[in-house]
DNA sequence: AAAAAGATAGACG
DNA sequence: CGTCTATCTTTTT
C-alpha cells in the first residue's frame, strides 16, 4: 500500500472481471489462464488487494470446485456468507452444500 | 535484494 | 479425506 496506482496484473484481472456476466461466476484458474498465468494465487492476490470493492465483481470469482474462497481479507466464514448473499441476489445457483453450481453459473472466457 | 505470504490447483497417500 | 508441492505476484524485512 504505497502507491495509489495498481499493477498491470491487477488491472487485467479487474478487466476480466468486468467480462463476467451477472448471475455467473468464474474460477481463479480460468481467470489466471485468461491473463496468461498458470497460477490462480496471483489472481487471488490481485483480488485481495482489490481497491474497488463492489465496483469490481470480485465476488464473482470462486474456486474450481464451486467453493467461494474468500472476500477481501475477511474471515473465511464471513467471506463466504457475504459472497453467497451477493451471488444469490445476482441469480447464481447455489447447491445445498453451499457451493456454486458451476454447471449452470460457471462462466469461462472465450478464446 | 531476499524472503514470506496469499481469496488456488493438482497430485499423492 | 488429509497433506504436500508447484506456480505467480505483491508486500515486508
Amino acid at each position: 500500500m504505497s502507491d495509489d496506482k495498481i499493477s498491470v496484473f491487477a488491472a487485467g484481472v479487474y478487466r476480466k472481471l468486468g467480462e463476467i456476466p451477472r448471475g455467473k461466476v468464474a474460477t481463479y484458474g480460468v481467470l489466471a489462464r485468461a491473463l496468461g498465468c498458470g497460477s490462480p494465487r496471483a489472481v487471488g492476490q490481485a483480488l485481495r488487494a482489490n481497491p474497488h470493492a463492489p465496483q469490481v465483481p470480485c465476488h464473482r470469482v470462486v474456486r474450481i470446485d464451486g467453493s467461494l474462497g474468500g472476500y477481501q481479507g475477511e474471515e473465511r466464514g464471513a467471506a463466504i456468507q457475504r459472497k453467497q448473499q451477493l451471488l444469490r441476489e445476482e441469480g447464481v445457483i447455489f447447491l445445498k452444500d453451499g457451493r456454486v453450481d458451476l454447471a449452470s453459473s460457471g462462466f469461462e472466457f472465450p478464446g
